[in-house]
RNA sequence: GGCCCGGUAGUGCAGUGGUCCAGCACCCCAGCCUUUCAAGCUGGUAACGCGGGUUCGAACCCCGUCCGGGCUACCA
């Protein structure tokens, strides 16, 4: 199995569904994982990009047997067998596959001008207002003559693939059964590019044989592509043109000096194309549908293992109706037959829904740990910690948890919830106030709360019932000593239960915040009427 | 235009000829609980794209049609 995504730099979560159920499909079946990048475009590559969409898929916690890796340090490294895992480096194989294809009379020169080729197409075209001809060699190969007096003119040529003129190709899809193509409806397709760099269609074939990829599991955009890989396969598995007696691409791997393909392996045994993963509107997944990247749901406080759940259930389901699923249970479960064939629209809200369940089953100090980098700037702009925390801020966090631990449906949620208990200074919600302080009796309830706290035992019980018996004493509803309370003490109509929330913030800041709220509501109060 | 793929509630899945007037989950709505917000519990709304066949019987098989998507690059 393998995932080779172009580096773009940012991971987009049909990229890591793909490679999630690469993943699953390789520790269902106890194959290896593969990881490579392709960045056989110059141009779209950097070794920022690169490192980025390798510590992303890291981060999603799929653990690749071969690829490359960042160290701790930082510089870019790679394990496995079969290296290097960057298309970048293994420019001479490319090389000398395609010279030994060539020599082999499987391909041919093209030495048109971008502007020629454009005007082949135009003549070729089948009427008005159509797409592009095939191209096809008997139609489209210089004639001998064309051929001779171009290479003289010292043109720079790029090499095509020969395509079968007719008939059918079959190929074994794992999610889609068998698909067919007729030959002649496939273009012969450019393997080395006149600068001399080799195509995503030669550099991937090559890999896939040389590194031992015996399932090619990736998107459906990648189907129609499908043909032309497996002739190059039976290609590079067939006769080498110098020496007959060893395969193409073992040939080409000794020369260049790679490891040799483990000889038990011969040749890419399937293929398995994921439908799409669209947006909700069921287009194409885009910045429009808020975050696409990994990355950003990181930083919006998604748990890994949420979307590993999540976006295995993008496509496929165990059968059984169970939705929450572990890794164990997935690995167990997952196989790529049972993947549906229609595209699958991406649901944040479900996974919004999801990731509040498995929150609210994290043990407490676990989540405690796991929000301190939402706190201290790492993800997200609020600092409210330390780096490390200290000591007293850790015993603030971890009494804060089990407050917001069951509100809670993404960790950057937190920095709603923290600052009143992690800042000395609460700072006052104008709308709570305008909604809350004005109304009758909420003066007397902060004076009375602050009078009732200065002398009760500091435990939840004892302030509940301190403060309930405000109630009948001023001869209102619960309702409205509270939340006159709540605003005060943390700044908003919304918080977490308050007499736990009190405790949490100590009688000294508790009695400074009602203090300090006391003047606002009588403003309040006396603006209103 | 050509080739290929797909089409069950708003969304994700289940369903592979009868037990489906279609099940589960998210969303949405209502109620309960309740110091706010949540969480939890209970209930509810809502779907087999359409038309033909095959069959005693079709969401499931076949054909057509409509709609959506992918490819049609010296991008991957």
């Amino acid at each position: 199995m393998r995932f080779c995504p172009a580096p773009s730099g940012w991971l987009h979560v049909g990229s890591v569904r793909a490679a999630l159920y690469n993943f699953l499909h390789a520790r269902h079946h106890g194959g290896s994982f593969l990881f490579r990048i392709e960045d056989t475009d110059a141009a779209r590559a950097t070794e920022d990009s690169m490192r980025s969409m390798i510590e992303a898929l890291a981060w999603v916690g799929l653990d690749w047997d071969e690829g490359p890796l960042v160290a701790a340090d930082g510089t870019l490294g790679e394990r496995g067998a079969h290296g290097p895992y960057r298309q970048s480096e293994r420019a001479a194989l490319y090389a000398e596959v395609t010279r030994r294809l060539e020599a082999l009379g499987a391909t041919y020169p093209d030495l048109r001008t971008a502007d020629e080729l454009e005007a082949w197409r135009a003549s070729h075209r089948s009427g008005a207002g159509q797409g592009p001809p095939v191209v096809k060699a008997s139609r489209f190969e210089h004639d001998p003559d064309d051929l001779a007096r171009l290479q003289t003119e010292g043109r720079p040529a790029s090499l095509r693939l020969r395509t079968p003129e007719s008939g059918t190709v079959v190929v074994e899809d794992l999610v889609r059964g068998e698909v067919r193509w007729d030959w002649d409806q496939i273009s012969d397709p450019v393997i080395r590019r006149s600068d001399g760099s080799a195509t995503y269609p030669l550099a991937n074939s090559a890999d896939d044989v040389a590194q031992g990829v015996s399932i090619i599991c990736r998107g459906e955009d990648l189907l129609s592509v499908t043909p032309r890989q497996v002739l190059l396969h039976g290609l590079l598995i067939g006769p080498d043109p110098e020496d007959g007696s060893v395969a193409l691409i073992d040939a080409a791997i000794a020369q260049v000096g790679l490891p040799p393909r483990d000889p038990a392996w011969q040749s890419p045994e399937a293929f398995a194309h994921l439908p799409m993963v669209v947006g909700a509107d069921r287009k194409k997944l885009s910045k429009r549908h808020g975050s696409v990247s990994i990355q950003e749901f990181r930083r919006q406080g998604f748990l890994p293992e949420t979307l590993r759940n999540y976006l295995a259930l993008l496509g496929w389901a165990p059968g059984d109706g169970r939705e929450r699923l572990d890794d164990d249970e997935l690995i167990a479960s997952f196989d790529l037959a049972g993947v549906g064939r229609s595209a699958a629209a991406f649901d944040v809200d479900k996974l919004t829904a999801f990731n509040g369940e498995r929150i609210r089953e994290l043990p407490a100090d676990e989540l405690a740990e796991r929000l301190v980098p939402y706190l201290d700037g790492t993800e997200g702009d609020e600092v409210l910690l330390a780096d490390p925390p200290s000591a007293e801020q850790r015993a603030l966090l971890h009494g804060l948890v089990p407050l917001v631990q069951e509100r809670m449906q993404r960790l950057d949620e937190v920095q709603r919830y923290a600052p009143a208990f992690l800042r000395d200074e609460v700072e006052l919600d104008p709308a709570s106030v305008a909604k809350i302080l004005p109304k009758a009796g909420s003066v007397e309830a902060i004076e009375a709360a602050a009078e009732v706290l200065a002398e009760v035992d500091w435990t939840v019980p004892a302030i509940e019932q301190a403060l309930r018996g405000l109630s009948g004493q001023l001869g209102i509803g619960f309702g409205k000593v509270a939340q006159p309370v709540r605003v005060a003490v943390t700044g908003s109509s919304v918080s977490p239960p308050l007499f736990e929330s009190i405790e949490l913030l100590g009688r000294e800041r508790s009695l400074a915040r009602l203090a300090a709220a006391l003047p606002v509501a009588r403003q309040a109060r006396a603006e209103l009427g």
